[in-house]
DNA sequence: CTAAATTATTGATTTCAATCAATGGGCTAT
DNA sequence: ATAGCCCATTGATTGAAATCAATAATTTAG
């Protein structure tokens, strides 16, 4: 399966001891899908019956709030997606996730994980490791939040993820940032007057 | 060991079909400590060691930014307690962790668990189950934090933990809630003036 | 390629919570 | 018991971002 190549490099970086036996049975409950740009991974309301990793493409994961769309962060590629909480408790999600750009995903449903950390325990192993890395980035993450004024994680942005701000309209980078446009606006004239006048908004 | 009856009881809920070899193997790895009120169970930039069972008392987590304090959570009894990111990543706390009450812990150490999860490989079953529970609860926290007004935070925390408005100073509910001491009075104020006159002070 | 729609910017006004300030209540320690 | 301190409340003022509004720039669709 070529399509998986790249999921496999993923993996053999991160459990270099794999065998291409556990790959294979990994493998054989993995398929690959398309969702089209401005299509939902996820409604509010469904339950989350995958984990996906991105092959290719960019999501947004957005909540709602008296009407208005609040991101919480985006997910591009070589990463993984789901609503980890709905996926693992089975009830439905309170959020939304939904592709920015045509994407590629290799999908694992519910039932074959529990099939084959049932079948395979020292999936547990894996299993224990995404689990934690999930909690570390969303722990990370949720303190950056906290801690930076907006106008740190936006120079966070350029900093660490410039192709987002390429990909993505100002409006969803200041609705993820938690303003409205155009505080983003004011936010980036000032940066450009108070400070170095770097190449900022590119 | 009845010091540690209610982490047993606590387990064999979770997991019924613990043996007891199992829990004996656990229970071998695990310390009973005290903390005094006011001290810190961690500091901001300590590796955190232990993840800790409460078996009785309460703590704050909170982190400072601009020399004000900001909480982030109260733990109370029968619940755990570690900076579980930096437990994981061996990386300095950004986060205080305080006894905000006299505590009596039952630690393990990060080299214990270690030690277990490579010796008892079912152990990874347990290991997967807390990370992907402490996964759902601080998703969980955080969709409520973004969700919610701050008087429907309020409304849930006379619900659901009425005996931390007995136990916690005003001011720290206020800082938990993310606003001044000032802002919660007035909610307050505005909540017995506007709504159902009930025995919301208490 | 052009028209229409969407997005970004800038200005004016409003709103809400922070801050500053003062008072009173309640707890603590001697 | 009382002095002193910490905390909660209330009022007045300030400040930062939201909202409202208009225009300019860019993208999309036919």
């Amino acid at each position: 399966m070529e399509k998986f190549n790249k999921l496999k490099s993923f993996y053999l970086q991160l459990f270099p001891d794999m065998t291409e036996e556990g790959w294979q049975k990994c493998a054989s409950l993995l398929s690959f899908r398309k969702v089209k740009k401005r299509d939902y991974y996820l409604k509010e309301g469904e339950v989350c019956n995958t984990v996906s990793f991105i092959n290719k493409g960019l999501v947004r994961m957005f909540y709602e709030v008296e009407g208005k769309e609040k991101i919480m962060c985006f997910i591009g590629e070589h990463a993984y997606v789901s609503e980890y909480q709905s996926f693992l408790t089975r009830k439905p999600s309170m959020i939304y996730i939904q592709a920015l750009e045509d994407l590629e995903l290799i999908d694992t449903t519910y039932d074959n994980l529990q099939y084959l950390y049932s079948t395979m325990p020292e999936a547990n192993l894996i299993g224990r490791l995404i689990a934690e890395q999930l909690y570390i980035s969303m722990n990370e993450s949720s303190l950056i939040e906290r801690k930076e004024s907006i106008e740190q994680r936006y120079l966070r942005l350029i900093e660490e993820q410039p192709m987002l701000l390429q990909k993505v309209p100002q409006y969803m980078i200041a609705s993820f940032l938690g303003i409205t446009p155009e505080a983003l606006s004011r936010v980036k004239a000032r940066m450009v007057k108070d400070k170095k006048p770097m190449a900022l908004v590119y």
